[in-house]
DNA sequence: TTGAAAGCGTTACCAG
DNA sequence: CTGGTAACGCTTTCAA
């Protein structure tokens, strides 16, 4: 099965003996065409099969009407969700997205970026890698003077639109009503402290202890890196302690479910003995027993609302609109787990 | 924020004062170039922070390294896997993969096939939607010579490489295993009738019985089209019999999951009263209580393969390999629902 | 070893 | 209303 030999405006133009400027003006709907050549044009184009080519197109506008879309991960459902809302925003205005998975690793993002800033994308969204503490790459993109959104794990040292979740109100509202539960130990199971959503979650979290005149023990917070062994030795510690937590409070809901399994191998009883609160509303959440309390987000909507964003600047291209700061709001799911 | 001009070989050419063709073959490792000259169009492509334009390079060579990738929903676990084996397995070649989401329509599915064509990418990976009964858009990228994979939900009428699931052996082993544990009344939660996966499960399903000496007992199959009304249905059907089952078995793990949780509604003992099974291994299985026995699979295999098809494919272009249909193997996991 | 020019498929401008 | 030609950025002959 041999590739064919493209048609192009050139093939129309030959066989209806015309210039291919007037093909070229009969098929973009230029007014200045006869009727009767544009029929002509049309038809034989139908005939021929022909498909423009954009290629030529890209060339000429600079314009390629793709997106470039960084995730560290498309099989986290809150990545895959946020691709799923973006791809939806952009796509009713034309726009293709090529997703490019960092795997959590700074160097791979940063070869995306590159390859992708070569495939000529019009833009990126971009969402960093859990340990990108090097912005360099992005600024270059900035500087380069390409669109730019950041979203969920955003870049802070750049005056560009972000999306991100409702980290210091899910904290905070996740802490209230562990401590209405009348909890009053509660951990928490916290993110590397240098990203900006791990910081405000914990601020959230020391925020609503405060207020309620509870006092703050550095012994009840683990910073983890989101990995399992992680939250195995925070669980350990925690139990070890003379007087153990009567709540666990994390930052991220896969953390939440692994604090759910740990403590029910270990027989204790849950929220009798430690209530459990998560971050996220991982579809997962509702699937373990007991259910699990969790701070919605909507990383659907995220997407949406960052695409949105990106349409934004795409459109009025060089006018500098306020960089604002989007906060995607969620709300808390109370289920078995507290 | 600007965007500055694209800086060109004609830049760096006017800058020594040497013409674009020597600068071009400099910069593509071309022998016949003085060394000296090299050097000083690779210090002047460094210093201007030169960028080929792979537009042009595309439009010159007709090969834009894009992959078109459509799949119905990227939220779902088992998509998203199958995304990154594709990304993994093509991004070493140097391939990019625009994703498309059909959304499960048909008509989607159709217009993303249009958009990509006209994107002119090097071939497509495709998973049909549950309801594609007409395959003339895949039929025509076959006839215009597009590279083309075929997995999971395959389309069989073209002579095309596929990856495809264990269908049948997962369906058989599962009802086998269930057989084997006392059971005779097992209900199949089927698909749809014209999708092979769902007509290559049924037969292990069916074969399963017939070898063990079991009656079929059509009352006892539901075909669905994977959506949660079409299993409560079935549950409600099944639990209103004078026989009931004695066991479930489903095609895919989100029914089974469903299934799993209305018969817990309804007070009955899971797996004493009825068992139940799933098929896939997705996360959730793991999580639900009882755990949920489910013949595992791995998507991010399956993407994988197709991934190496198409670069198979994409190297040797216009030979014609034999398109083979390849199996992705499975096996069964044990848990507490059986 | 280098330069000039053609060509990839289109659009856009300028004459006619 | 139509045709010719330049231009988009690059590679690839063909001459020199």
């Amino acid at each position: 099965m041999k590739r064919h030999h493209q048609v192009t405006i050139i093939d129309i133009a030959r066989k209806l003996g015309i210039s291919k400027s007037t093909v070229s003006r009969a098929l973009t709907n230029n007014p200045n065409v006869n009727p009767d050549t544009r029929k002509a044009v049309l038809e034989m184009a139908k005939t021929l099969d022909y498909q423009p080519n954009m290629l030529a197109l890209s060339l000429i506008k600079s314009e390629t009407r793709m997106l470039g879309v960084i995730i560290p991960d498309i099989q986290k459902p809150f990545f895959a969700a946020i691709v799923s809302g973006i791809q939806h925003a952009v796509g009713r205005m034309g726009y293709r997205t090529i997703i490019a998975q960092s795997d959590e690793s700074p160097q791979i993002e940063k070869e995306n970026i590159q390859a992708l800033m070569l495939s000529r994308v019009d833009g990126f969204l971009i969402c960093h890698t859990r340990d990108t503490r090097n912005f360099d790459q992005i600024k270059m993109l900035y500087q380069k003077g390409f669109p730019l959104v950041s979203f969920a794990r955003i870049c802070q040292e750049l005056p560009i639109p972000k999306v991100v979740e409702d980290d210091f109100n899910g904290l905070y509202t996740t802490t209230q009503h562990l401590i209405e539960r009348g909890r009053r130990r509660i951990a928490l199971l916290a993110g590397p402290k240098h990203l900006q959503a791990s910081k405000l979650r914990y601020q959230g979290y020391t925020t609503a202890l405060r207020q309620n005149g509870i006092a703050f023990d550095q012994e009840l917070v683990a910073h983890t890196r989101f990995l399992t062994e992680n939250v195995e030795a925070a669980v350990d510690r925690w139990l070890a302690l003379s007087e153990p937590p009567d709540a666990i409070c994390t930052i991220y809901d896969a953390g939440a479910i692994q604090v759910l399994q740990l403590l029910k191998k270990r027989g204790i009883q849950i929220p009798k003995d430690i209530a459990v609160a998560g971050f996220g509303n991982d579809p997962a959440t509702g699937l373990v027993e007991p259910g699990l309390t969790t701070f919605e987000q909507r990383p659907y909507e995220i997407g949406l609302l960052a695409g949105k964003h990106m349409l934004d600047i795409l459109k009025k291209r060089f006018t500098d609109t306020p960089p604002e700061i989007t906060i995607s709001e969620g709300k808390l799911v109370v289920r078995g787990s507290t």
